[in-house]
DNA sequence: TATAATCTACCTACCGGTAGGTAATTTTCT
DNA sequence: AGAAAATTACCTACCGGTAGGTAGATTATA
């Protein structure tokens, strides 16, 4: 009954609530600031539920990575298989992004503290590797837009790290300084970026 | 005595090696994760001798960003003292950065994860102030350049937003990838972003 | 001898994690 | 089908340990 569907929903309920309420703490507080305690507290169980599930502040947050990761991976691969010129696909890239930063801030916002700021205390783990996929992905992009002639031969690597560079700064300063929000910004930043490395030089 | 010069060397000494030490353990594990206890025991000294210089944790805290941030201003005063094309100096601005990121990495480090990280229950601070610092460096030297026609005319935000960003990756990267770090990286994208921003479109 | 700088010893509050128990559901056995 | 056994999903109460912070004695300096 109640706002559930399906057989063991309540199951899952204290599970998600949960994972949603760490999110949202961990992106607030950090990882070593959140004690789980608060956690389990906000969520609106008993401390032993969390370590029912997650076995322990790590599990936890393990888990919490574990989601984003396939997030991303989903993400990209998505966007890898759109159509059209570079340029088109690397801002599709960037307003997918976008929409999911939007949906999903807290989360977003942990992930961005994990990659950017200090391990504290925090289990081991390798958030470089959202920045390679990201590389991975505008490089094969690029590239396939090198093949058919529509963009300047350069380093690929270098455009990858030019493109990733102000999407990332982009979406900081929306977070970060909301007042300073321009939605509009990292596509006018891309572009500026693209006259100097679109073929033509038509400005 | 000892290996200090002038007087109250003593002095000086305690104070300034809990600084020191408590930069260097903020930047790896970040404010919450960082007790007092530790850094009065990796500087040699007891944990009240702490509080005789600082006050509390928020205190010693609060000291080290005053100090991050007059460090700033100087360099910025600096950079803006300087002359030659807008390429020029605002590659000056990077090198001088990244000097002093060299010179002091951990101080860089913390400062970063404290611009990018969450807010793990350290005192409020406005971190913000950082990239409008860095952001009106940017537009004044671009500004100066735009005077003489030497640039395109273009928003001067923009301008400085994509400049910053890739400051900011390029330094990011070289930090928590040192493997992928790579000195002359900066200075490639930002010509790569040139190609679009001189006036002449030289390619 | 006054004061600045440091120490040992201690406080309370909170940390992550667990022991042990229970209501309710699901599965198995007959 | 209905009783017994097992499992799921949660609870209260507590553990050892550590957090930030302090009181008060002690040492060095001038």
């Amino acid at each position: 009954m109640k706002n559930n569907n399906g057989p063991n929903a309540k199951t899952l309920d204290a599970r998600e609530r949960l994972l949603e309420t760490a999110i949202g703490m961990f992106a607030q507080k950090g990882y070593a600031g959140t004690s789980v305690r608060e956690i389990a507290e906000q969520a609106g169980v008993s401390k032993p539920v969390l370590y029912y599930y997650f076995n322990s502040k790590e599990g936890l947050f393990l888990a919490i990575l574990e989601m984003a990761e396939n997030l991303q991976k989903q993400l990209l691969a998505e966007v890898l298989n759109s159509q059209g010129t570079v340029m088109d696909r690397l801002l599709m890239l960037y307003r997918r992004v976008y929409e999911e930063v939007e949906a999903h801030p807290s989360f977003y916002k942990m992930i961005h503290g994990l990659i950017f700021g200090p391990p504290q205390g925090a289990p081991d783990y390798d958030f470089t590797r959202y920045h390679r996929y990201m590389i991975d992905a505008i490089r094969k992009i690029y590239n396939t837009g090198l093949a058919v002639g529509e963009v300047k031969k350069i380093d690929a690597d270098d455009v990858a790290y030019l493109v990733l560079s102000l999407i990332d700064f982009c979406l900081h300063v929306d977070q970060v300084q909301p007042q300073a929000s321009d939605p509009q910004r990292a596509e006018r930043l891309m572009r500026l970026a693209f006259q100097g490395i679109d073929q033509g030089t038509e400005n």
